[in-house]
DNA sequence: AAGTGGTCTAGACCACTTC
DNA sequence: AAGTGGTCTAGACCACTTG
């Protein structure tokens, strides 16, 4: 193990984040890419000059996400079977991320966009009346070339106040527009998962064998203060890992 | 709210998860279950008579699992739609709990034991040698009268040691006999989720339409220090709701 | 200005594992 | 006995939201 590290500085700020995205990056590729444990927590705080509750804080962070695990009278635990997984479903929110952790290029297609009146359960879900008036935008996905994923989003009219929706470039996705014209960010997410065989539009636009299944996620995303701001169905081919932690804490 | 709230004494040990148990138990049915918010830390910490530092631990376990979130210059926000969700499928790996928290007594049977060898992807999996014996358990899984899953277990030979396998009742869950004989206790699991339609003999145990795909979970479970125990094959029919919490931190 | 959660310090003791 | 992580205290200051 090298002798000293490096910490950057920020005027101060938000010090435990950086010791756990510096730790992150050690245990990834660095000097700890090797390594069972981490260093005990006291030398860790000695070394990069903070409190021990710092490097808590940040081992904690690092735990929730599941890349180590802490035993007491023996140390800092690193899951290299986890640390190695390429695409955790369960972290990231936006499928775009996910294609391009694969390497490939997300675009999209086939994009349909209309207005719709809320269904009963739409409307619950994401807590307008029922009728309100919803924007709809389906539109087909693809890793490169290949169509991997059919998406429908469903989002309430009247979060784009007084920018014309249909002016904007549907093809981008939908987490930008919302961030770029209504300043939204979605943080969280309700997803159902199932299996289905879909309708035949949806499986020929997805290029599907006969007897090929489709993983069908009915979402519900929602900003800060758990409000909930568009419901979407995705309908997913086997082009990617679905790959999920489950953990009991 | 009330003017005190009791906090049982366990001779000063593990404070901090007492109060998150307390305060998951007030958020859901009690003093907290139609408010918005918590009261603060400060308040918290004042009335449970602990430090502020117990409640935020208290707090931070609450938060990782998604039932509340805190805001600068706000307060803490209770989720009510994530604390309202009835079976999380990100926080539970083990069916029999899923089935009964839905209402329903679990139970299996069509089960088949038999001794395999490990092929290279299990073997890779489990950390073992390629050609090494497994112990494969299939069954049929039921929620009262209805068949909901299809299980295939692979279980390296070796750990349970002295103990004959074939005396044991397989028609427990296999967690509980690995706790028992081999003192293993499952902790985290890496699942990998894909839709299928998988072959006759599965169908007609499940007692399937034509039409419904099913979905099909691959995992394997962890113990302590990312020790791998279980290879699963799961084959789920749409009885549940498969819902999963995706969170960005 | 007041109140909230977020961060950080310095120090203490406990529980567990290993030697 | 020594070293590890787990818990807890008391106090301080910062960043953000609300009035």
């Amino acid at each position: 193990m090298a002798d000293h590290y490096e910490l950057p500085h920020f005027g101060g700020k938000l010090m435990s984040a950086q010791v756990s995205a510096l730790l992150m990056k050690e245990i990834k590729q660095g000097i700890f890419a090797n390594s069972e444990k981490l260093p005990s927590e006291v030398e860790l705080a000695e070394r990069l000059g903070v409190s021990r509750t710092v490097i808590r804080d940040a081992l904690s962070d690092i735990e929730r996400e599941g890349f180590i695990e802490r035993v007491r009278g023996i140390g800092t635990v690193i899951c290299r079977d986890i640390v190695n997984l390429t695409n955790r479903f369960d972290l990231k929110l936006e499928y775009n991320e996910l294609i391009e952790n694969s390497g490939y290029r997300p675009h999209s297609d086939s994009i349909r966009l209309r207005l719709e009146y809320a269904d009963e359960k739409t409307a619950e879900l994401l807590c307008v009346d029922e009728g309100s008036r919803l924007i709809v935008c389906e539109k087909r996905v693809l890793a490169g070339q290949t169509p991997c994923i059919y998406s429908i989003d469903y989002l309430p009219y009247e979060l784009f106040g007084k920018v014309d929706y249909t002016d904007l470039d549907w093809s981008q996705p939908v987490f930008d527009l919302l961030d770029k014209y209504c300043g939204l960010i979605i943080t969280t997410s309700i997803s159902k998962v199932s299996a289905t065989n879909a309708d035949e539009f949806i499986r020929s636009k997805l290029n599907v064998q006969p007897k090929q299944a489709l993983i069908l996620l009915d979402e519900v995303g929602y900003c800060k203060l758990s409000r909930p701001v568009m419901r979407s169905l995705e309908f997913y081919t086997d082009f990617f890992d679905f790959t999920m932690l489950r953990k009991k804490f």
